[in-house]
DNA sequence: TACTTCTCTGGAACCGGTTCCAATTAAAGA
DNA sequence: TCTTTAATTGGAACCGGTTCCAGAGAAGTA
């Protein structure tokens, strides 16, 4: 492989000269400038970006920690990571959490050892400690749907979600309102348990009495959710309206329906949550909470830190919009 | 940040000490040893990787060139490539190609300068002059769902597979057998195109005249799926059973029929293609090309590859399972 | 005791770029 | 004609590790 230094000597100049032509830098002549690229040309060479990283102490490269490609929204919201990052310089390197122990260690090591420019963080809140230590670091760092107050961050407000949810079936007249979600404890982001604080607060509100009966919250994934909606729908009073607490389980709770013969949205109306593209394609009804903008979002919010680290944590907070499609009406009286 | 230097005079030893005890080599005392680790411990220093790195020629990283995560086998791939990589040591950078431009660029840059150790790339063929480059390198290359006789791959024999699913319609009875699928000519992998040629194996092998109406190769994603469907069921003489180009295509031909009140399988059998995990939820029968293993195995190959470079390029032939579930059905006679 | 061998250790060179700084030359101004 | 100034250019130091090689002691051997 050939160095910089065989190009200077080939073209009979300096090796900060030849370094000015890779950089572009305008104070060289063009008659030096041509002999410079001829010679690159000639012995075929690639400056070596390690060894500019060295140099510089910048590596073209952001960090991107999320959990294991489980659910298509850190799917969707890696997507749009990468859409914006396809647009600039820089590389990506990517970090995926299987076990909290996992993200614990990348959030250690990652801001210290020089590897990345930047760090983007999808759906993994730091405790205080880590954010303290991020926050500090001379690497600016992006939170993506998790907050902290010492870091920026893209946030999405998943109990106003919930509630928005909620609310939307209320108005349409429904009282046996269920909740079906994945579990409220994970290790990791809370956000479920957050779109459940906001079904009960718009119960609350609305002076709709809990039912504990309606919440189901243990249910992982499709299969899980259809299973589960039929113990929803066979109780001696069911409800006619099921918040999903995303856009999978609602999935699952339709295709339940579907076999029980129970008409959405005439006999039972379900919403879901995330806005995930197999929404679109069954027609769901659903909070869209823009996981591909928030990946976009949190790439730009990023790159505006690298030019220049604000002096105070900068949020973004991202719409949550209700898109009515056609698995909720007004319940029959 | 501290340096190398800094720890070798806090510990009052050479630089060339620290060094060896922080890649653990036998050839120090315990006294110097502690002594090293005390003073580490005490300045916090961690290593600089890009110093190593420029130093050792090595990254510990791989790359991996892949499609835009738009199809669910993608993300499977690269789920079982994030696998096998959680245990070794090395990181990932991920090179995601929306154009073949950007294919060609990737695989261009990529072998040359230094910044990976070894590349993986994942449903993008290379071109010969690509793969001639790429076998030529001194970084090692593994293809993973895309085969050239000049590399190390991972293959997927869609020819066989097609035949397999079109063979297991016609087996149990069907002789009105239709095709659904992707583009046949795309950009890059022609996986469908080698589906849809073992589709008409199988019906040559076994006297089934081809018809060209059964054949509707435009259909891209679940929604046109349905859409397409209604076509094909519509027809005068409609087919008894479905082979779609992979699964996302085929559950959407099962929302077309449960919306058409036509019965799966007993009047209307559909098989699909790859084995994503919504081919279980749904109960479909399919042709299981062992997406995740072929990312994990994609990663042994390679660091195989990276411990000793294989003489001549090998070559492993994942299995294709045929997965019997609900949706296909002897034809009713 | 003298010599060899082995165990540890430190210095310096090296990886391949970038960049500060001083030097050279040409153009401009007095 | 003599400065002053601007435009180019090259050398050397630097980024922070690894590693070759030589040297100092300690231990073993004749």
């Amino acid at each position: 492989m050939p160095t910089i230094r065989d190009v200077a000597k080939r073209a009979n100049v300096g090796i900060a000269t030849v370094s000015r032509v890779l950089n572009s830098s305008p104070s060289v002549s063009d008659e030096t400038r041509n002999a410079v690229l001829a010679a690159i040309e000639e012995l075929d060479f690639t400056p070596n970006p390690i060894a500019r990283q060295l140099s510089t102490g910048r590596t073209s490269t952001i960090g991107v920690i999320l959990p294991y490609l489980t659910m298509p929204s850190y799917v969707e919201r890696l997507r749009g990571v990468q859409h914006a990052l396809a647009e600039t310089d820089y590389h990506m390197v990517l970090f995926s959490v299987g076990k909290p122990s996992e993200r614990d260690a990348y959030i250690k090591d990652l801001p210290r050892n020089n590897l990345v420019d930047g760090i983007l963080i999808i759906s993994l809140p730091p405790d205080d400690s880590q954010a303290e230590r991020l926050a500090n670091a001379d690497i600016p760092t992006v939170l993506v749907d998790a907050y902290h107050e010492k870091l920026c961050c893209i946030l999405t407000d998943d109990v106003k979600g919930g509630k928005l949810a909620t609310q939307h079936l209320i108005d349409l007249g429904h009282r046996r309102i269920a909740f079906l979600s994945e579990p409220l404890e994970t290790p990791f982001h809370p956000s479920t348990k957050y779109r459940y604080q906001g079904y009960r607060q718009a119960l609350l509100e609305n002076d709709i009495p809990f039912r504990s009966e309606y919440v189901i919250s243990e249910t992982r994934g499709r299969f899980k959710a259809k299973k589960m909606a039929k113990k929803l729908l066979g109780l001696p009073e069911p409800p006619t309206a099921i918040f999903a607490g995303n856009d999978t389980l609602a999935i699952g709770i339709l295709d339940r329906a579907k076999d029980l013969k129970i008409k959405v949205p005439k006999e039972l109306s379900v919403i879901g949550f995330d806005g995930i593209r197999d929404a679109e394609y069954t027609n769901l009804t659903t909070i869209d909470q823009n996981l591909f903008e928030s990946g976009v979002e949190g790439v730009h919010m990023l790159l505006k830190a690298l030019e220049a680290a604000p002096s105070t944590p900068c949020e973004r907070r991202l719409s949550l919009d209700l898109i009515r499609r056609k698995t909720t009406k007004k319940v029959k009286v």
